[in-house]
DNA sequence: GCGACAG
DNA sequence: ATCTTGTCGC
C-alpha cells in the first residue's frame, strides 16, 4: 500500500476514535423509552465484491415470522478494520433503519458496548438515531469471558461487565451487548425470546435475504 | 516483537 | 465478510 494512502487512513482512524469516544458517552444503558415488545428487527449486511447488500427484517415475536423486510444495495469502498466496523457498515445500517416506521428493539450483527471504546456498530446506530439497539456478534472481539453459569457467561473488560456470552442451544454462544436505550439483561432476554436453533431468527432472515440478493445482483 | 482482531 | 460444489462428519 502507498505511503500517502496509509497516512490518510491513519488520519481517518484518529478522527473515528474521537467520534467513537464522544458517542460512547451518550449510550444509555437503561430500558428507555419503553419499546414495542411485540416485534423485533434484525439487520445484516452481505458482500459480493464491492457490492454491499443491507437487509432489515421486522419479525413478530409471537410467531417469529417476518412482517416487513427492506433491503438496500450499495457500492462500498471502505475496508473493514477491526474496531471500526461502523465506518464500513454504519451508513447503510442507518439508511435501512430510516426506511422503517416501527422496529421494536433492533438486533445488529456486530457489537454494542462490547468494544474497545464501548462504541460498536449497534451502539453507533442506536445513539445516532436515538433508538433501542442490541449487539449480537458471532465471535468475541474484546473482553474476557467469565465463568459460565447455566447458559450465560459475563464478559469483562477492566472492571466492568460489557457483554454476555449466551448459549442458545448450539456449541458456540453468541456475544450479546447493549447497543443503546436498553439494559444488558433485557438485551439477553430479547435475544433469547427470538432465538431459533441457536441463532436469533430476525438476524437469520436478514442474513439469508441479503445473501440471496447479493448472489443475484449484477455489479 | 508477537499475536489477536465484530464484519 | 469474500472466492466456491460437493462432501466428510457429528
Amino acid at each position: 500500500m502507498p505511503e500517502d494512502k496509509k497516512l490518510s487512513i491513519e488520519k481517518k482512524l484518529k478522527n473515528a476514535v474521537r467520534e467513537q469516544i464522544t458517542l460512547a458517552s451518550q449510550v444509555v444503558m437503561e430500558d428507555f423509552p419503553p419499546f414495542d415488545k411485540s416485534i423485533v428487527t434484525g439487520i445484516d449486511v452481505h458482500y459480493s465484491g464491492s457490492l454491499a447488500v443491507g437487509c432489515a427484517t421486522v419479525v413478530e415475536v409471537e410467531t417469529l415470522k417476518a412482517i416487513q423486510t427492506v433491503t438496500l444495495n450499495r457500492e462500498v469502498q471502505v475496508d473493514y478494520i477491526p474496531g471500526y466496523l461502523y465506518l464500513r457498515e454504519g451508513p447503510i445500517v442507518l439508511d435501512l433503519l430510516k426506511l422503517l416506521e416501527n422496529t421494536g428493539p433492533v438486533l445488529i450483527d456486530g457489537n454494542g458496548v462490547l468494544h474497545p471504546r464501548r462504541m460498536g456498530l449497534a451502539s453507533y446506530a442506536g445513539v445516532v438515531l436515538n433508538i433501542q439497539t442490541i449487539g449480537v456478534a458471532k465471535r468475541i472481539h474484546v473482553g474476557i469471558i467469565g465463568p459460565r453459569v447455566d447458559n450465560y457467561a459475563p464478559i469483562h473488560d477492566d472492571d466492568e461487565v460489557i457483554g454476555m456470552a449466551v448459549w442458545l442451544g448450539k456449541e458456540k454462544p453468541v456475544f450479546v451487548s447493549v447497543g443503546n436505550n436498553i439494559t444488558l439483561s433485557t438485551s439477553v432476554r430479547v435475544v433469547k425470546d427470538c432465538a431459533v436453533r441457536g441463532y436469533p431468527e430476525p438476524l437469520r432472515i436478514a442474513h439469508r435475504t441479503a445473501k440471496e440478493i447479493a448472489r443475484n445482483t449484477q455489479l
